[in-house]
DNA sequence: CGGCCGATTGAATAGGGTCAATGTTAGTGG
DNA sequence: CCACTAACATTGACCCTATTCAATCGGCCG
């Protein structure tokens, strides 16, 4: 065991691998794979995994915890283009031209997986499951990308925001109803085009609905029927 | 020639082979390349590309013309995703969970290119400079997604939409400036998650500051400068 | 030439933003 | 272990931007 894998999981026995990039691998292939991660490493909360302007070189998987990427506009205020849980992926806004157009940083005290990219295409050629996955990852990436947009209402928005999450959550083995928010409302409301002052709103509302309960960063969600009626009340 | 290609250019005599998919294969792959095109066609305004909902089968890329994808809230109400020009992929929304999540139609009278899935990955497989385009391809797609939905006032989204659009054209060898919009105010509002008639004010105020001119569908950008600074003011 | 769809323009309204004050809590250090 | 503090969250009041509804205009197609 190499000193920088200590901390963490090979993808033989990682509890994620059956929905991670090498689901569709076979015992061979997924040990070629794991010798492609160059490193799983842990990151504190506040801790970059790139920023915007390096050179991309690799990809990065979430193995736990919780990721935000964001970008900084000229005038300098943030934008938070997207929250990033276990077995999501990481980092391809930089392949377009070799640089990184987004920042990473670390919610929470997170493990990740870092895959060197050429080693990772070229391997990719010879394993027809991996390319499929990888292009299969992405493109499930774009489909999400457009549901919040599309919302004009806010109310909307953060009932989508939810169920997004929720959903999200629950493939990953965890519960639907109940978790810990990662991120501020500040954050929230950045990547949904809101306040943070209306997201604090909104939540109020919602409770007094009985749709959810909150309290800061745990969150337990009621009425899923009241949240997807929401959510498509676009 | 076959006949469903007679209408249309191969990649060899493509004007716009050297900016596509194709870019940088030799002659020898660029022919299998071109042999992989089920077919080039023509498609006329208003008609569908692809539904939702539809069998993913094939990417494609647009040649000549214009393509809008969209698609429809529970409520029936529909949503504009993108708009699709010449060297432009189509259709990787629908390789997630092999069926469509968004409907593709002609703005106009377009040619294009008709890519099946499959064996495009396969052949992607033995040439590493397409399986490396490919994934450029999609991932400035995805970087661009987020330059609009990161605005918040209506002035400067429509301001990043004309250079986006600006810019998109002119890589494609057309004028920067002049060109003809093919979509409606409808829309573009709904694109950039505004009002058809805000849309239509918007082009009115621009006009008065004397940023551009415009009449229906034809455009004039006369100051980028102006246009770059109310695009950055977030 | 007439009809119809898309574009424009105006007036009133509402949804969400901004600014400012106040609570609350996790984490720090003594 | 407890008190303190800074960062985050909540709440209120006011304002502004963009929406909605409605009327009119203009061109393109048949």
């Amino acid at each position: 065991m190499t000193p920088q894998k200590k901390n963490s999981l090979s993808c033989h026995h990682c509890p994620l691998s059956s929905l991670c990039l090498p689901s569709n691998l076979n015992h061979n292939e997924t040990t070629q794979f794991d010798q492609l991660i160059k490193e799983r490493r842990t990151i504190e909360r506040n801790q970059h995994l790139f920023r915007i302007n390096e050179p991309f070189k690799q990809v990065y998987i979430v193995q736990s915890g919780a990721v935000k990427s964001y970008s900084i506009s000229m005038e300098g205020d943030e934008h938070v283009n997207a929250f990033h849980f276990p077995l999501e992926l990481i980092g391809f806004d930089g392949l377009a031209d070799e640089t990184h157009q987004v920042s990473a940083i670390a919610l929470e005290h997170s493990v990740i997986c870092t895959l060197p990219f050429e080693p990772l295409l070229s391997f990719a050629s010879t394993a027809p499951a991996l390319q499929r996955q990888l292009f299969n990852m992405i493109s499930q990436h774009m489909v999400s990308v457009f549901s919040i947009s599309s919302n004009s209402y806010a109310e909307t928005r953060l009932a989508t925001f939810l169920l997004d999450l929720s959903n999200r959550l629950k493939k990953r083995g965890r519960s639907s109803s109940d978790f810990k928010l990662s991120m501020s409302r500040e954050d929230i409301g950045n990547y949904l085009g809101l306040a943070a002052e209306t997201v604090s709103r909104l939540f109020h509302g919602f409770e007094k609905k009985g749709i959810l309960e909150t309290n800061r960063r745990t969150i337990h969600l009621n009425d899923f029927y009241a949240l997807r009626t929401l959510s498509s009340g676009s």
